[in-house]
DNA sequence: AGCACGCCGACT
DNA sequence: GTCGGCGTGCTC
């Protein structure tokens, strides 16, 4: 039977249209994962090859004279196999397109950077071309003309946006590549060298200096001073200009004239400075031993780094990273949030230079290019980033880190709908190479996992530094309530911040809830104030004085009056981060406040200028949001206030016990990692609840038992995988019947050992002006998700967006 | 009956 | 993204 060589290609669905696969002839030359532009309708498109194969027409469902040649491959863009396996994971696994999960590891921004370049097929003198005797290559003189300048440009001639090749010159181009004189490629554009035109500053190491001035000069000279505090403060070790001026809020002249004092040194920044090293504690060794042993056996072992909040993991993953890389094998170094990773970043860069590429999609699609090429080429061999980073192109794996991997930030909620940790693991497997879970407060999944042994667990149960844990206070808000005095910050609070102030030090407050206040009530006649697209209430901002979604971001004036009465007693009601910096600032008028939550860190550069003059102690009270309980290492801070526990246990969630353990025990953390001891305060209406209990204790084998159990009776991750599959539409009975309709379909699919609950409406059940409902689907021993992909393809009821979310986080 | 317009699916 | 087929509804 008459066979064909073909390519299978996915386009990028962001050229837009389809989703699909096509199949193109190929040539010997095709090789999968090469970025090649293919005829699609009438225009070529960019597609990636995910197969190379022989096939018969019956094989492909359509004739042979239906298939299309496929064009040019993209030079120096190719995924490498495991990113075309891992891709191909992804989709099965996670019910995506192999398009849309393709579309997470090709670079952005690449078409704009395309350029067509006319090589010299080989490097030939003038004479040669000239005097050559063959006589089939004559050329004429606009071609040895044309030959000249392709040689006079470095051997290649690039067509760029801003150096266009005339067409009577493309003409002559065309007729030597057919002379084979000149070959015709499809390139990236190089990058210009940043020949460190961007010059960085470093404080000068004489720290004595630094302290002189401050003391002799800073009253005389405070913009200066107070640059030189912030740049202390800040986890950086150099800086541009421009993240001076940021940092300080200062101008050029200020930093010019620290530079000319010597205060300031121009420095290179990918020279590597010698690195602060500590020594690893007898359980930190006992952790890099282990895993360094995996490093060189290539053994794809999963562990489970279990470490109290400041024990030094980072140290261990550094040791790690030096033995994969002495190795010469590469690291993936994943992190929840890349915002609030800078101390990692500034480690790594610290001991192993020009070698880090940082990649996240906050980057523009230029740098995130260059990032990626420097990673595919192998001059950048250590990696970190956020989930998107999995797909980087990386051929040689021999470590994956993932930092605080219970953190939900590692599912991705748009398609891919994949969970970090198993992709991970199959890279890990892929690649041969140990994969390094890192936390204090370890997913129910993997700690259950480690329990069952099929991952190592590895404990640093001491604070590195000779540090001690917190003492934990737990304070009852509704004795405030019965006893007629309910206050944001109870007696026992206030009477702990007022030490802490007198004695110097600094306090953290948490509240995991930004705004003034979440809604306002008529105290008349009790009307609310709802967002018209969402089922929630809007939110109060006094700064602006707006009522805002935090869901679909609607804002609307903060009227003075009712809108159904008239009434003018409108009153916000509840609390949010900016009532508590107001309470605070009525309470302690002489304590230096700030506030951190999304609403301010949206500002570009407002979050490292907090954190430098938090650090450098220019606030002694920081008042924020979850921002402020995960990673930050203040030294200084004595006491952190939860403002109100509660407001995460009572999200109806089955992982809200799991979010407020985890929560309070990561905030809990930022006490006492200094020299001096730190103290926490938990304000809840649940003082007896396990998740405040056991933060309370640092007991995280107790909690987790008690959660263990409570999974176990109810069949929830980790005894069943589940799937949450969500309809949404703007008509909720075509939603409600959509759901019914899939319920079923699902339900005669699925086998005995499985269990589907529902369609009910989503606890949030309208959002962005869509009803939605869902049903879940417990998957037993026997059933994949795959089974419920099958059993809804081809459903597609009119109007209805379907989800299917596998391993969801949230089910909100 | 003839045509303008908009929606929807195909594109290998 | 872009094209073309088809159904709807208006006009000659």
């Amino acid at each position: 039977m008459d066979r064909k060589l073909v390519a299978d290609v996915a386009l990028d669905p962001r050229a837009g249209g389809s989703e699909a696969i096509y199949t193109y002839a190929a040539d010997a030359s095709v090789r999968v994962g090469e970025n090649r532009f293919v005829p699609i309708g009438n225009r070529p498109v960019l597609g990636i090859v995910t197969a190379v194969y022989r096939a018969t027409e019956e094989e492909l469902g359509f004739g042979f004279e239906a298939l299309k040649a496929i064009g040019e491959a993209v030079e120096n863009l190719t995924l490498p196999e495991p990113v075309i396996k891992l891709a191909k994971f992804v989709s099965e696994e996670y019910l995506s397109p192999l398009s849309v999960a393709l579309s997470s590891a090709s670079p952005p921004g690449v078409q704009e950077r395309l350029v067509t370049a006319w090589t010299l097929s080989q490097p030939v003198a003038q004479e040669e071309f000239s005097l050559s005797g063959e006589e089939d290559i004559k050329l004429t003189t606009a071609q040895k003309e044309a030959l000249r300048t392709i040689e006079d440009s470095g051997g290649t001639l690039a067509e760029t946006a801003t150096h266009r090749i005339p067409p009577a010159q493309l003409k002559i181009l065309g007729q030597l590549a057919g002379k084979g004189m000149v070959i015709r490629s499809i390139q990236i554009q190089p990058f210009q060298e940043r020949k460190s035109r961007k010059e960085f500053f470093a404080l000068t190491p004489d720290h004595e200096s630094v302290e002189r001035f401050l003391e002799e000069q800073g009253a005389k000279r405070p913009a200066q001073a107070l640059t030189l505090m912030r740049l202390q403060g800040a986890e950086n070790s150099f800086f541009s200009i421009g993240e001076i001026k940021a940092l300080a809020g200062v101008t050029e002249t200020t930093v010019k004239a620290l530079v000319s004092s010597g205060l300031l040194q121009s420095v290179d920044p990918t020279e590597r400075r010698a690195p602060r090293l500590h020594p690893p504690n007898r359980y930190q060794q006992l952790a890099i031993s282990a895993v360094s042993r995996s490093i060189q056996a290539a053994n794809a072992q999963t562990f489970l780094l279990f470490g109290v909040t400041g024990s030094g993991k980072t140290e261990v993953y550094l040791n790690l990273a030096a033995e994969a890389l002495k190795r010469g094998r590469q690291i993936l170094y994943l992190v929840p949030e890349i915002a609030l990773a800078t101390q990692a970043i500034s480690q790594l860069r610290e001991r192993f230079g020009q070698g880090v590429a940082i990649l996240h999609s906050e980057l523009p699609p230029s740098e995130r290019l260059q990032n990626w090429m420097r990673i595919r080429e192998g001059k950048a061999p250590i990696v970190l980033g956020a989930r998107s980073a999995l797909f980087a192109p990386l051929e040689n794996l021999g470590l994956i880190v993932m930092d605080e991997e219970h953190e939900g930030s590692y599912k991705q909620e748009s398609s891919p709908r994949y969970h970090s940790k198993r992709l991970a693991e199959f890279l890990a497997r892929t690649h041969n190479c140990p994969l390094v879970l890192g936390s204090a407060t370890p997913s129910v999944e993997s700690f259950q996992e480690a329990e069952e042994e099929r991952i190592t667990l590895l404990s640093l149960p001491e604070r590195a530094a000779s540090a001690q844990l917190p003492t934990v206070h737990i304070v009852d808000l509704a004795q405030g309530y019965k006893a007629g005095k309910p206050t944001i910050l109870s007696a026992e609070l206030q009477t702990k911040l007022k030490a802490t102030l007198e004695r110097n030090e600094q306090c953290i407050l948490f509240l995991n809830r930004r705004a003034y206040a979440p809604f306002i009530i008529c105290r008349d006649c009790g009307q609310q104030m709802l967002c018209p697209r969402c089922s929630v209430s809007l939110s109060y901002h006094r700064r602006d004085a707006m009522l805002r979604c935090h869901h679909c971001d609607y804002r609307l004036r903060a009227p003075d009056t009712c809108p159904k009465c008239e009434g003018i007693r409108m009153a916000p009601f509840g609390i949010g981060t900016e009532k508590v910096e107001e309470a605070v600032a009525e309470l302690f008028p002489q304590a230096r406040l700030s506030r951190l939550d999304r609403d301010i860190a949206k500002k570009k550069g407002a979050l490292e200028a907090i954190l430098a003059s938090f650090r450098s102690h220019e606030i002694d009270i920081l008042v924020g949001t979850q921002m402020v309980a995960k990673g930050l290492d203040f030294p200084n801070v004595t006491l952190v206030g939860v403002v109100a526990a509660d407001l995460s246990l009572n999200i109806p969630d089955f992982r809200s016990s799991e979010r407020t353990f985890q929560l309070l025990s990561q905030v809990a953390g930022r006490a006492g990692r200094g020299s001096r001891p730190g103290e926490v305060v938990i304000q809840t209406f649940n003082p007896s609840h396990i998740s405040v209990t056991t933060a309370q204790s640092h007991d995280f084998p107790a909690f987790f038992e008690i959660l263990r159990k409570e999974r176990k009776e109810v069949s929830y991750p980790p005894f069943a995988r589940l799937v949450n599959v969500i309809f949404s539409g703007e008509d909720l009975s075509a939603v409600s019947q959509a759901s019914k309709e899939a319920a079923e379909l699902v339900q005669t699919a699925l086998p005995k050992t499985a269990e589907l609950l529902g369609p009910t409406n989503c606890p949030l059940e309208r959002l962005h002006n869509r009803w939605r409902r869902h049903f879940l689907v417990k998957l037993g021993k026997s059933a994949t998700p795959k089974l419920i992909g099958d059993a809804l393809l081809g459903y597609q009821p009119k109007d209805v967006q379907i989800v299917i979310d596998v391993d969801p986080y949230s089910l909100m």
